[in-house]
DNA sequence: ATACTGGGCTGATCGAGAGTAGTCTTCGGG
DNA sequence: CCCGAAGACTACTCTCGATCAGCCCAGTAT
């Protein structure tokens, strides 16, 4: 009868609790009000004071801030399941942009929704709050990836961190997954120039470790990747192991 | 009669709701236990499970993360009327170090403490998560900062973060403010290393923009070190003008 | 067919910042 | 009083990654 058991935010809330059928209505209702977006197009605007946050069903999203040089310093993705725009409805405005990286459907949530539904389940409340914590941790790492690894690691640790996100939500697994960025977007999030991205990408490629190409990440050495990049997956708070 | 008007958490949280009597009184009780900490000694480690929070009160605290070959790279600082830890207690286990950069005293605040502060309180409630949400938002800045600003930039920038948040407990002003840190603890918030920072703080001194020397810092031109670092305060949510 | 565009790719050069190695000062302890 | 450790400071060398300049390919608009 009801899909809801598909959607990535369910999937991804079951690593952590167990949902009761009560708790699956109320995601159920979150989910009402659909909306899409076309790629490229920011959503939400540095500065502008707007109180929706979505729940992200199809498509990646990513967060930036823009530098007055006009230099970008991409945050985080988001990716299906993932919450965008969570902090800005307490915060009085955004401080980020949002662009959809390609045409994307969300479900729209106002704060007033929200609320209902935790006085409804506090452990429904205990589990976004848990992904929330989870995303803050996500960008501790990525500051600690930017300021104290090398491009080569910090390239190798991005590529792993998606994987493990992806997995979590079925849309990946250890041997590769779709990845819709350009090397652009790769730069912004890590702190690099997009030459100097391609040069990492082919270093990666000619090691057998990692090819990127055709919106397909394609892993022919995980354990490898995992050996550059220092990647140890506890900050995401996966206690399973990512099967397959 | 009671002090805890002198209290940073109290001057802190002034500047975003004025607080009634009630809430005062709520917030002292949650300042009852006292502990201090050494210098130097971590607070938490690291991976422990630990779901304790403490409100500074006294002196410095860094968040750090250790690398797997030993560098490291500070997170954040906190500042007498700020939190510590207060995401530990929802997640499973500390995914960072906490270390006492001098001698400190904080109050210890469990679970159920702030829990029932907030049932009793809502407003107050609101203005902590302002105060998370401002957390949140000078880790975004500080992510921004080490990938897409050059060495003096990224100082300056600092430097001037540091005085807007001493500022608005009473400890600094746009002339200058105490600051305990050496130059490794700039190294490691930095992304940089100890010689090359020592190099920086030489250049913005010999461009007579700011000396930092015997755990001062002497602003002599304030206005410059914000063109130089492009600083934009707007994150810091302080929307009241430091005054002075 | 032709031009245009966005993304991927490459070589050459240059500079910011790392690494190394060392000095100097201050301070606390034996 | 001397010693050792921390922290501040400097010169020299070298490397990583930026910048510049340009080519190639596929898709699409003309």
């Amino acid at each position: 009868m009801t899909s809801i058991h598909n959607s990535p935010l369910v999937r991804k809330l079951s690593a952590f609790v167990a949902l009761s059928q009560d708790e699956l209505n109320v995601l159920e209702r979150l989910h009402q009000r659909r909306r899409s977006f076309v790629a490229g197009r920011d959503m939400v605007h540095q500065g502008q004071s707007e109180q929706t946050a979505y729940i992200l069903s199809k498509g990646w999203v990513c967060s930036y801030k823009i530098q007055p040089g006009g230099t970008r310093q991409i945050v985080d993705f988001q990716l299906p399941g993932d919450f965008l725009g969570l902090r800005s409805v307490l915060l009085r405005t955004s401080d980020h942009s949002f662009e959809p990286v390609v045409d994307i459907e969300a479900a729209e949530v106002s704060a007033g929704d929200l609320l209902d539904a935790f006085a409804q389940t506090p452990r429904l409340a205990t589990a976004i709050l848990w992904a929330t914590s989870r995303d803050e941790a996500m960008v501790v790492e990525h500051l600690v990836g930017i300021g104290r690894r090398s491009a080569d690691a910090r390239m190798a640790h991005f590529l792993l961190e998606l994987c493990a996100r992806l997995s979590l939500v079925n849309m990946g697994s250890r041997s590769g997954y779709d990845c819709p960025l350009t090397q652009y977007h790769l730069a912004d999030v890590l702190g690099l120039s997009a030459v100097h991205v391609n040069r990492v990408l082919r270093h990666l490629r000619e090691q057998g470790l990692v090819t990127f190409r055709n919106t397909q990440v394609i892993i022919h050495d995980y354990s490898g990747l995992v050996e550059l990049a220092e990647f140890d997956p506890a900050y995401l708070d996966q206690a399973g192991p990512l099967l397959q």
